[in-house]
RNA sequence: GGCGGUAUCGUCUAGGGGACUAGGACGGAGCCCUCUCAAGGCUCAAACACGGGUUCGAAUCCCGUUACCGCUACCA
């Protein structure tokens, strides 16, 4: 036991003293003549799926943080792990953190391409003596994990390989046996200030000798997350609070490795509705599912903001620049939030009303092409009636699919009518087809077809005939659209003006005719 | 199991020892407006996990319990 202490002691020895890193010092040297260093974070997805919601608000919040304090926002894909690690999936995240604004400053870093760094990393602690050379195999690991577990102890690796003879493994190096990396992990405790959970710390007990590369060369996670986010100069280490766990291993690498500690945000996760971690099975988790839904990205923003921090002041509509504007990392919370989609949908429509239709029509055009109802030349040749009927549209719309779903009696040449509506507006289909007549009547003597005139018009009907208004213009709503529902009856004419609201009147007569 | 984290209406949250009869928002119920549907306005129901402290006074501070979540790999 004594050796143990004193081989201890001896390696601690080595640690205290710093050494020196010449690769990073050059980076470093910025920091040290700016007085006051601006803030660098990262976003830092494994491409192993789409752009998750989840993912999207850390992003979110580091970009905020950038952007409120004069900072960077950088993106680095970890695509160490080749087996799940696809192109597509980096492709989608581009994708939904483009469609979102979320753009990062620098050019993309592919943790992969980093690997030399991270062997010669790995290298420096094992010679440095912060690590050591592991030659036990996955299934001897796996054997006595388990037995462990048979005997409900909780499993440590026992440090068998860190007592073995220099000579001994010498030996083995030179036969070829393939080894892991561990890292040694002193003793004492590990802890941090963290930006939103306060103090957090860890006895150094209950972490085990971690490996840090793989015998295969490939670098362990905490390895290469620390490696390049010192490479990257990254300031804020800012993500989901699943991490926590991994940081006092982080950090005792940051202190081997002789770096300076960035400071660590670790925010909450998002669960479903039923309090689980969110998949899947809770429906769209993907940021792209709601971008085809036609949710507006600063909606979804806006949304996401919320989901773990708040601005107070009763505020919760904002505009992007807003949220920069009031954005603060001591107002971050630590509580697990629960993905509503039905508060998405009503933020998507408090956004949807915040913009004027000439904002809104790039986003609906593409979709109103997609759904088939009409080109964009067609749309172009009459925008000002296009924006019209936006206007008209978005106030009673949460997504822009809802505006293409009303869309189509007011582009399209035909209409079908829906027989809930029939069923219910037209009855007597006989008396109604006399009242269509007479509304035709009515509404080809008027003079400006215009909303006043018009109301006039079918209002001086409606009394003549001793008609409340609704008796008149719901039969009148399915004639001219074939839906029991509509923008105002007068706006509807409007819309889709004399010849055509004439015409439709006479299909509908015809229509009951027969 | 071990370690770590978290705990205010169903949900997102305000709240940082007295201003709390706990505020706002989504969703729900109802009313108003009204030609329908929205939007808008108004009203109602709905929460401090539990137990101990500390204090003249606790949603707020401390401890414990419980519940939930995360980590516990040669995954990330």
């Amino acid at each position: 036991m004594g050796g143990q202490e004193s081989r201890t002691a001896g390696r601690r020895d080595r640690l205290d003293r710093p050494f020196f890193l010449p690769t990073y010092r050059p980076t470093l040297l910025p920091s040290y003549t700016s007085p006051m260093p601006v803030p660098r974070l990262r976003f830092a997805p494994s491409p192993t799926g789409y752009l998750h919601v989840g993912g999207a608000r850390t992003a979110l919040f580091n970009w905020l943080y950038a952007r409120h304090y004069g900072g960077q926002f950088l993106l680095r894909i970890e695509d160490t792990d080749k087996a799940r690690s696809t192109d597509e999936s980096t492709r989608a995240i581009f994708e939904g953190l483009v469609w979102l604004g979320l753009t990062w400053d620098e050019e993309v870093v592919y943790q992969g391409a980093n690997l030399p760094r991270h062997q010669a990393d790995a290298r420096r602690l094992l010679d440095a003596g912060a690590a050591y050379r592991c030659f036990c195999t996955r299934e001897e690991l796996d054997q006595r994990r388990a037995e462990a577990e048979a005997r409900k102890e909780p499993f440590k690796y026992d440090r068998r390989c860190d007592a073995l003879p220099r000579d001994e493994v010498q030996r083995r190096v030179s036969a070829g046996t393939p080894f892991t990396i561990r890292f040694r992990v002193p003793e004492g405790s590990t802890g941090w200030d963290d930006l939103v959970h306060d103090t957090i710390s860890f006895p150094n007990k209950d972490i085990e000798d971690f490996v840090i590369l793989r015998s295969d060369g490939t670098p362990i996670y905490n390895l290469a997350v620390v490696s390049d986010d010192i490479a990257m100069r990254i300031t804020i280490v800012m993500r989901g609070d699943d991490h926590i766990s991994n940081t006092p291993k982080q950090i005792l690498l940051y202190r081997a490795l002789g770096a300076e500690l960035p400071a660590f945000a670790h925010l909450p996760m998002i669960h479903g509705l039923d309090g689980k971690k969110l998949s899947k099975r809770h429906g769209a988790t993907a940021v792209g599912d709601y971008q085809h839904m036609g949710i507006l990205p600063q909606a979804m923003l806006n949304f996401l903001a919320l989901l773990g921090w708040s601005p107070g002041n009763d505020i919760e509509v904002m505009t992007v620049p807003r949220m920069v504007e009031l954005f603060s990392a001591d107002a971050l919370l630590k509580k697990a939030s629960v993905f509503d989609p039905a508060k998405l949908e009503w933020m998507n429509g408090q956004h949807l009303s915040l913009l004027t239709s000439a904002e809104l029509e790039p986003r609906v055009t593409p979709a109103i092409v997609k759904a088939g109802l009409a080109t964009e030349h067609e749309l172009a040749g009459r925008r000002e009636w296009y924006l019209m009927l936006l206007d008209q549209l978005k106030v009673r719309s949460r997504t822009i699919d809802d505006i293409v779903r009303q869309a189509g009696p007011y582009l399209r040449d035909e209409i079908a009518y829906d027989p809930a509506a029939e069923a219910k507006q037209w009855k007597d289909r006989p008396a109604t087809a006399e009242l269509l007549r007479a509304t035709r009547d009515a509404l080809a003597a008027v003079g400006p077809w215009e909303p006043a005139p018009l109301e006039e018009s079918l209002r001086a009907l409606a009394e003549a005939r001793g008609l409340g208004g609704g008796k008149l213009f719901q039969p009148l709503r399915v004639a001219l659209t074939g839906l029991a529902v509509s923008p105002g009856i007068f706006d509807v004419l409007v819309l889709l003006g004399r010849e055509r609201s004439l015409a439709r009147v006479d299909a509908a007569i015809r229509h009951l005719a027969s």
